[in-house]
DNA sequence: CTGAGAGGTGAAGCGACTGTGAACGAGTGG
DNA sequence: CCACTCGTTCACAGTCGCTTCACCTCTCAG
């Protein structure tokens, strides 16, 4: 079985250095990530899957795609860790940014990373774009 | 029992990743349409009744057939579901773009998938075509 | 015109799917 | 040994959309 760190070495080589998401500054290679000059404390699931829109660009992820791309694995059956931790995702970057949102739900799909900030609608992505 | 993830999944691979439909944009693999660069906001089965024109170009199909081909399964008797779909496929459609129409209904046939725009009028496809 | 059949429409029940809070155990450092 | 963090799992709650139903409109044959 994979170790934590060895799918997450396996992954960053992947990436690149450095890149941003709308406000939020990521550092895979430092496995840092910033929100607005904070630093946001995340633990490394968190940070990978934050890194998914540097893997596929604002379209909609499956789970199935997700979960295989931080975990390392196939998603089982049943598995809703996914969900545990685009909550927590949620939550720590709700209280970074209280008016942005990143992580948008398509029920029966998956999730599309796109950043959101409510004050400025008519810009950036809808909630749901199937 | 076929989950809607499952058979939505197997049907993908049979289609283009992406193609265009009139002025709309569709990419199957990641669950995304667009019109005229507002995405639309479309349930899987929604979705899958979408991706007919990648499946047959322009040509009548029958319900039975339509209903095959997104549910995996063969249309019972007296099942009305792909009525009330085609409908709301429609009023979704319509409200992105609403000089266009893209579903014709042929009686005691089926649909016809097939962009017309009403101020082109002689260019495109006739309403009822028999 | 009238009736029958086909399709359109609106609403509602129900099940599937996702969100949420919490608990547990492994791992780590003091 | 304890305290802490994090990954994982579970149960429950809330939401969403699939399906079904009843009713209406349209079309056409006679």
């Amino acid at each position: 079985m994979v170790t934590i760190r060895q799918a997450e070495a396996a992954k960053l080589s992947e990436l690149p250095s450095a890149f941003s998401f709308g406000p939020l500054e990521l550092r895979p290679s430092e496995g840092f990530a910033s929100a607005s000059a904070i630093a946001l404390q995340l633990s490394v699931r968190e940070f990978g899957l934050l890194m998914e829109p540097a893997r596929n660009d604002g379209r909609i992820v499956r789970r199935e795609e997700l979960y295989a791309a931080v975990w390392g694995e196939p998603l089982r059956q049943g598995d809703r860790t996914v969900g545990v931790y685009v909550r927590r995702l949620r939550v720590k970057l709700s209280q970074a940014l209280p008016t942005w949102s990143f992580i948008h739900t398509h029920v029966g799909f998956g999730y599309r990373f796109a950043p959101a900030n409510q004050f400025e609608a008519g810009d950036a992505a809808p909630k749901r774009a199937f």
